[in-house]
DNA sequence: CATCGATATGTAATCGATTACAATAATGAT
DNA sequence: ATCATTATTGTAATCGATTACATATCGATG
C-alpha cells in the first residue's frame, strides 16, 4: 500500500541505463536510441515512476506554478477567469496557486513571499486596489519575477496587463440608450479610488457631453460594484425629483441590487425606468427581468492573461511579448432595458 | 535589480556561524544560544533571505500545499468554502492549489499527480461525481496521501468527510413547509445519482410520510442543481393538474431558476406557490423575492475540511483524528414562502 | 589508416535546505 | 580531579532530478 514512489534511480536500474539516459528519455527523446527509449518508457512504466517535482523545482529554478491574486473569492465574476487562467496553465503543466489579497491584509507583505521563496514563478493580479506600498515592494523584488494585472490594474508601476475595453463598452452603453431615446442617463460607479470605476464614470461623461447629453452631478451616484451598494443608489434614484429615465451600472451586481430594490418600492423595470449593468455575469440572464449589459469575455481574459504571463516566463525576460492585451466587449441586450414612457 | 536571492550559505557567512545553527535558527529557535540567534537575525534581515520552499521541500519530503479539487469554478456555491480552506491552509503556511475535476477530465487521470509527483501533501474534493475508476486510482495511490471530501463524497473508499446536516435540513424545512399549512409539496432535485440529491431526496420523501403528506410521485421533479435546471421544472410544475401550493429546491440556483420562469408566466411567489432553495448563497438574500432557504455555513465547511486534513497531515497517519463532521444547518425564512392561499 | 564529426551514453556536480552524527565546551555530581 | 550530562555548534550526507563535461562508438573522408 504506502510503498515509495519510485525515483530516477529505480527506472535507471530497471531500464540498464544511468539516470542521466533516462531523465533525457523523459524530457527530450530524439536525443536517446530508439532502442534505449522503449527500455526506458517499459521501466517507466512497470516501476510507476512519477517526477519528483520539488527535485526538479530545485535543480532547475522553477516553480511551475503560477499565483493568482484575488481581492474576494466570493465574488462570482472572478470564476471564469480563474477558469481560463487554470485551463491554459494547466495545459502547460503548470499548477495554478490562489491567495487572496484580503488574507495577504492579515498576515503582513507575505504577498511577496510566494515569488521569493520560489513557490511561484509569476503572479496574475485581479485586484487594482493593492497598497501601493506593496505594489513597489513588487517591483522593487530582488529576482524580478513576471507580474502581470488582469482586469483591473494599477497605474504605476508599468505592469503588462489584460483589460477589457471599458472605455469603448460604456460609451456602447450610453449610446444605445440615447438610441432608443433616453435622454436622461445616471450612472452608478465602482467603489471610489478603483481604475475600472474611473475608467468607466470618465467614459461615461465623455460620451455624455458627446451626444449632447443633460447630466446633472447628482446623476453620478457612487457605489461599489456590489448588490447592496445597488440597492442604496436606487434609492438615492428614487429620492430624485427629476429622475434619469435610464441608469447605466458599473457592474452587474449594482444593477441587479438596483433593480431588486426598485421592485421592492413597487418601480417596475423597464416601464420605470432602464437599467443596464457592464460585465454580464451569469446570473444576468435569468435575473427577472433579464439584464441589458456589456459583457466581458471572463474565459478569454483568463486564457489571454495565462499566455502572456507563460510566455513572458518561458522567452527570457519577456523581449518583444506584448504589453497590454485589450479584450473586446459586446452590447448584450435583454429585457431591462426599453425606450423611455414606454407604459403611458 | 535582478540581483540572486541569499541562501542559507549567505546567511551563515554573514553570520560567522555554520548553514545548520542558520537552519535550527529559523526552525527551532530555542535550539540555539541568545546571541548567536541574534547575530543570525540580523544577518537574515540584512541579506533579505527568504527559505527556498523547492529546497526545503526535497529535502523535508512535503509540498506545503494542498490540492482543491472542484467540480466547475464558475459555481458561486464554492467560493467561499474556498476562502475557508485558504484561511486556515495559509495560516499554517500551506498554499492552495485549485484544480477542476471538469479539466482532470480532458487531459486524463492526471489528477493522482498532483499527490504522486510531489506537488501537493493532501487533497481536498469538492466533488462527489468523480470517475469511480478515478477514485479507486486514489485509493491505491503508491504513497497514500490524506485525501478529503467536502459537502459532497462518495459512497466508495470511506473516505473522511465534512458535510453539512443534509437530511435533518431537510426535514426542517419540510416542516417549516407544513407548519406554515401546505399539504402538497413538490420537490426538484439534484442531479442524477449526486449523493446531497439523494441524501435531500430521501430525506424528503421520509418527512412526508412522517408527517402523513400527499406526495404524488411526479412531484419529484428531476434537476440538476442548475439555475437552467430550476426553469425547467418551473415548466412541469405550471403543467400539473394538481399543483403543489409549495416547492422545497434541493439548491438555491434551482430555486432561483423556478422562480425567474414563474416570474415569466406571470405566476407570483409567495402568492401562488411557496419555494424555497438550499444553500443560502449570497444571491438568495437579494433576490425577488427574497428566497427562503436552509442556510449551510460554507466557510465553516472550508475550514473544518483544511483543518481535518491538516490535522492527518501533521500527526502521523490521522491516528485518533475525526472521520466525518457535520456542520449544522439552519433555516433562514424570508419572503419566497407564505401560507397558501395568501391571495384569495 | 588516422582523423573528424556525429551520435549515444555515462559520471559526477549541482540546486538549497534539513538533519544525523560528531565534536566541543560548559556544568554539575561524586 | 574525574566522569556524566547538557548545551551549543559544526561537518557532511541527503532529498531526486538536471546537465556540463567526458567518454565511447561508428562511419565517412582524405
Amino acid at each position: 500500500m504506502a510503498q515509495k514512489t519510485s525515483t530516477l534511480q529505480d527506472v535507471a536500474r530497471v531500464a540498464g541505463v544511468s539516470t542521466a539516459t533516462v531523465s533525457r528519455t523523459l524530457s527530450n527523446p530524439k536525443m536517446v536510441n530508439e532502442s534505449t527509449r522503449e527500455r526506458v518508457a517499459e521501466a517507466v512504466r512497470v516501476s510507476g515512476y512519477r517526477v519528483n517535482r520539488a527535485a526538479r523545482n530545485l535543480r532547475t529554478q522553477r516553480a511551475q506554478s503560477v499565483l493568482v491574486l484575488l481581492p474576494d473569492l466570493a465574488n462570482p465574476f472572478f470564476s471564469a477567469i480563474l477558469e481560463g487562467i487554470s485551463l491554459n496553465l494547466s495545459r502547460r503543466g503548470y499548477s495554478m496557486l490562489i491567495a487572496s489579497t484580503k488574507q495577504v491584509h492579515d498576515s503582513g507583505d507575505r504577498l511577496i513571499d510566494y515569488l521569493d521563496d520560489a513557490r511561484a514563478d509569476g503572479m496574475i493580479i485581479l485586484d487594482g486596489g493593492l497598497d501601493p506600498a506593496v505594489v513597489a515592494s513588487l517591483k522593487n523584488a530582488p529576482q524580478s519575477k513576471p507580474i502581470l494585472f488582469a482586469c483591473e490594474w494599477v497605474e504605476d508601476g508599468n505592469f503588462p496587463s489584460v483589460r477589457s475595453e471599458n472605455r469603448r463598452g460604456t460609451g456602447t452603453a450610453v449610446r444605445y440608450l440615447h438610441s432608443i431615446g433616453h435622454r436622461k442617463i445616471a450612472h452608478v460607479t465602482g467603489p471610489d479610488g478603483n481604475v475600472l470605476m474611473h475608467a468607466r464614470k470618465d467614459a461615461f461623461v465623455a460620451e455624455c457631453e458627446k451626444l449632447d447629453l443633460e447630466l446633472k452631478p447628482e446623476w453620478i451616484i457612487p457605489g461599489d460594484f456590489s448588490l447592496r451598494a445597488g440597492c442604496l443608489a436606487a434609492k438615492t434614484w428614487i429620492a430624485f425629483e427629476d429622475r434619469p429615465t435610464a441608469v447605466f451600472c458599473a457592474s452587474d451586481l449594482l444593477a441587479l441590487g438596483f433593480i431588486s430594490e426598485l421592485s421592492r418600492q413597487d418601480f417596475k423595470v423597464p416601464q420605470d425606468v432602464s437599467v443596464m449593468g457592464f460585465d454580464d455575469i451569469d446570473l444576468a440572464e435569468q435575473f427577472i427581468p433579464p439584464l441589458t449589459s456589456i459583457r466581458q469575455d471572463r474565459l478569454l481574459i483568463g486564457e489571454t492573461a495565462a499566455s502572456m504571463l507563460l510566455e513572458r516566463l518561458t522567452t527570457q525576460s519577456g523581449e518583444g511579448t506584448e504589453h497590454a492585451a485589450v479584450v473586446p466587449v459586446s452590447l448584450i441586450i435583454r429585457e431591462s432595458t426599453a425606450p423611455p414612457n414606454s407604459r403611458p
